[in-house]
DNA sequence: CCACAATACTTGGACTTCCGACTATCTGCC
DNA sequence: GGCAGATAGTCGGAAGTCCAAGTATTGTGG
């Protein structure tokens, strides 16, 4: 993708716009826009550190989560809860990570409706090759200094417990 | 999508994690995933707020774009710029406002290459109803104290600006 | 103990986003 | 003037997300 720097910075015009017509809530406007816009620049930048080594960040993501747990293996449910995203979402991770060899299903031993997702050895290893290429990049956070890191952080811990994050 | 709250802040979880195992970077993985957390929150109350209006977030920001500018109406290219977005979502987002009749296409006066994607009578109600809609949600904000929204916007400028966003 | 509700996962469809490739048009330089 | 390269937009395809609906299994109240 083309990125075209603009000659002003779009939240400050867009606040102008938003006061100028009496739009309301601009501040939360202009909040929202720069949590999207920072999105985008980070998933762009971390999926394509990934790209070569085969992973998206959300796939990612349930590697991590598998290599991290006490078994290295989870159902499919808990892994949709610990990352927040639908069923239906999980299982298309799922799908990909096991057509790819890093992770397989296997049946819970006693709940039959219930399938654990489990970290292969190939899995290990390519999450740990994935994190050191995230590292490297700084997770796509390059620009950022180590105060507005905690600051960013800090100012959405509210946002996510109020959202039933935790 | 059901959303369960876990007992513990996910987040300090894979700090924990990330320590454990050395892999580095643990404060930009940590800020980035507050900020994709956050995202994903703030898209589903916001695309829930504009769903009976039909409309989604980012049909929403083109049209209030064209709503904003002198004419009502700009070429698709620059709506990418402005939003950030590749030129093909544009084309995407364009034809649905279309079908929806709050936006039309007309050839650029002088540029035979260039379209110019121009906000009808229709779209300017609909984009007023909508940011009604989206003042009274706080824009997905609820949650987060006055000085947290300025916190998390003036944490994210130099990202933004780094990225090249202006 | 058994019908009914809840839970776990998958399937099919809609939507958004991106990339690569393609057509059409304009611009600049020889 | 005319051709090479840049620019504008679109199309096809891949990937991700969600919802609604469906199957299978488990839990529970009468």
């Amino acid at each position: 993708m083309t990125v075209v720097p603009l000659p002003f910075d779009p939240i400050a015009e867009a606040r102008r716009n938003w006061d100028a017509h009496e739009w309301g809530a601009t501040n939360q406007m202009a909040t929202a826009t720069a949590i999207t816009r920072a999105h985008q620049i980070l998933l762009r930048r971390i999926d394509s550190a990934l790209g070569p080594l085969g992973l998206t960040f959300s796939r990612f993501e349930a590697l991590a989560l598998l290599w991290f747990s006490r078994k290295g293996a989870l159902p499919l449910g808990k892994v949709g809860d610990r990352l927040q995203v639908h069923p239906t979402s999980v299982t298309n991770t799922v799908d990909r990570l096991e057509a790819d060899g890093l992770v397989d299903r296997i049946p819970h031993p006693t709940d039959r409706r219930t399938t654990l997702a489990r970290i292969t050895p190939a899995g290990r290893r390519r999450v740990v090759q994935a994190a050191d290429a995230l590292a490297e990049i700084g997770f796509g956070l390059e620009g950022m200094s180590p105060a507005d890191l905690a600051r960013a952080e800090g100012a959405l811990v509210d946002l996510r417990r109020e959202a039933g994050d935790f």
